[in-house]
DNA sequence: GATTTTTTTGTAAACGTTTTCTTGACAGCT
DNA sequence: AGCTGTCAAGAAAACGTTTACAAAAAAATC
């Protein structure tokens, strides 16, 4: 079963191959008879271009490479969601990686993008390094982070393409709605320990938010997670382990508040009489859980939409007019939270 | 800046370009000599072959096409982690398609796949229909369904390749354990309407466990929802609206269950005390809903894995030895279900 | 009507691989 | 020494496009 190419449609519409390919890729210099001919025969034989050998010509293949962490958070397939949509409608297609599993490795991802040729990455929820940095540079590849803090001197930032929220002033926002409601005793739940992106720069946020209003902050108070249900969950048993109890609780994602939420509603407390819980990123699950949980929401989809958009404008040699966009975010108080 | 062909490997090995290249994929007929001057090139000139040129030639572009319906969902993006992380392993990239907001056009997915030359693709959630097969079969592309029912005559079968759990077994036992537990007024929250997939069996099983205790089945009891959250809450919204209300609510979602739960929780009903919830799917939010939503476990991950290693052995003309793998399920009951 | 300019067209050369052929070398036989 | 068979290796064709180039045709100018 041989496939057709456009030698055979070329031949059928009695014109050369030349021709044939100018037709296909609708540019000009050919004239309106040759042309309908040659599109009667693309239909009469219902040809199909074959993408590989049109990128083996170009050198482009219209794959996006998408890199995140944990497609299973449903903050990341949300934005992933905003991401896939708009790439298809600018005619891309998604390949995609999952580093969950997989090691952490971000660099080999770069590589095995670059050896399958993808157009452009997108880095969603990662760290800026230099590393990436500059395997995207000795590859070539246009990138785009999304959702990702910056960790490195201001000077390397120009190239660095990004949609993301303000991290620092999202979650000083959520604490001070904490504190606005008399709330003293603040426990934090973060991320990953060493990780330079929004666990630090929403670590940084609660803080200043707290000496503001020169509130104490209570070490025992401040855990780590990883983002995810059952940490939060963890870290919130440790702390009820404790003598003294906080009244209010910031976790920086919605998985790890469900998870604390669970640990205080098991062990007898009730929420939010006993204690607040306060999440973040806004996704779904946080309205549906009960008692609904405020969050700190961000324009998740719109983030994905956004990093995408740009991307293409970069692969298309479009002028780019912000290299790095800040979305809002929104405070949403739910019955999670009461004041004292 | 020219990017180092094999010419240029083969150039500075001073061997020919057909050695060079048989080195490069070692085959055999080459002398150990030259075979490690071809290999210093490569390392040297940093070579890193051209997986277009290559897929040109070999008709194979080691990439898998997965199309589902909604990533959000969390049962569907644990099962695509398997996925991944199979094709992955095995050398093969994932091109990824989410239908949810693009209209369920399965057909029109095919399509762009087939033109975009994929090896090979999977379905996740769909309902096998004679339109897909043939399409499919025109373009010549191996497929394997995950998570999907057969809505189709018997004889059509053979040549479908799945994984799946026994969905109508599944229902059948859930509705039993709450049967066993002495509840007889059991409402039932489905998918979507017209499906002939997942909901339909799940519906058939929930019947026959019924009809086998010879228990009625209150109609008004009995509503469709989309799989999500809100569509669970709706559901059980409406169920709280009647003259009588079940005494368990049997989900065949772990997301409709928990927006079940919500809309029961609200009007300030106790679970499990007034009302059991019983869900399906055993995803991770299950587990860290507050009470704890019992449900019917599959085993998504495994699923996701085995699809990608059918279509893999598919792909690479390996035996396949079942065409249709079930997978255990596993009812898990939680403090969500009580017995009366 | 001859010349120039412009437009249309087909041919052929890429793109970077794999693979088929052909040749050459070398060893193992009589 | 001649013959045969095996194996190594280079040259060249192929994969299906796009595009540069040159030739031909048409249109415009004088």
């Amino acid at each position: 079963m041989k496939s057709i190419t456009l030698k055979d449609v070329a031949q059928k519409a009695g014109v050369g191959i030349g021709t044939a390919s100018r037709v296909l890729n609708n540019q000009e210099h050919v004239s309106e008879d040759k042309r309908q001919r040659v599109l009667d025969a693309i239909e009469a034989l219902n040809y199909k271009p074959d993408a590989i050998a049109r990128s083996l010509k170009t050198k482009s293949t219209h794959n996006i490479g998408v890199i995140l962490n944990d497609i299973t958070n449903p903050f990341y397939s949300e934005l992933f969601r905003g991401l896939e949509t708009e790439a298809k409608d600018s005619g891309y297609s998604i390949v995609f990686v999952d580093l969950f599993l997989q090691g952490d490795d971000w660099i080999d991802s770069v590589l095995s993008f670059y050896r399958s040729k993808v157009d452009g990455i997108v880095f969603v929820g990662s760290t800026v390094t230099q590393e990436i940095l500059d395997a995207c540079s000795t590859y070539e590849l246009p990138f785009v982070y999304a959702s990702a803090s910056l960790d490195l001197p201001q000077s390397a930032f120009k190239t660095v393409y990004s949609v993301d929220i303000d991290n620092d002033q999202a979650a000083y926002d959520a604490t001070k709605a904490l504190l606005d409601l008399n709330h003293k005793d603040i426990g934090l739940i973060l991320g990953h320990e060493n990780d330079r992106n929004s666990t630090y720069y929403r670590k940084m946020g609660f803080e200043r938010a707290m000496a503001e209003k020169n509130v104490k902050i209570n070490p025992d108070w401040v855990l780590y997670g990883r983002f995810s249900f059952e940490s939060g969950y963890d870290a919130m048993k440790d702390i009820l382990k404790g003598q003294t109890l906080p009244t209010a609780i910031f976790a920086i994602s919605d998985l790890m508040a469900i998870g604390a939420a669970k640990a205080v509603l098991e062990v007898g407390l009730r929420i939010p009489e006993d204690i607040s819980i306060m999440g973040f990123d806004g996704i779904q699950n946080s309205i549906y859980y009960y008692p609904e949980i405020s969050t700190v929401k961000q324009p998740r989809y719109e983030m994905g939409l956004l990093a995408s958009r740009k991307l293409v404008d970069l692969i298309q040699g479009r002028k780019v007019k912000e290299t790095q966009t800040v979305l809002d975010h929104e405070v949403i108080l739910r019955s999670s939270v009461k004041g004292i």
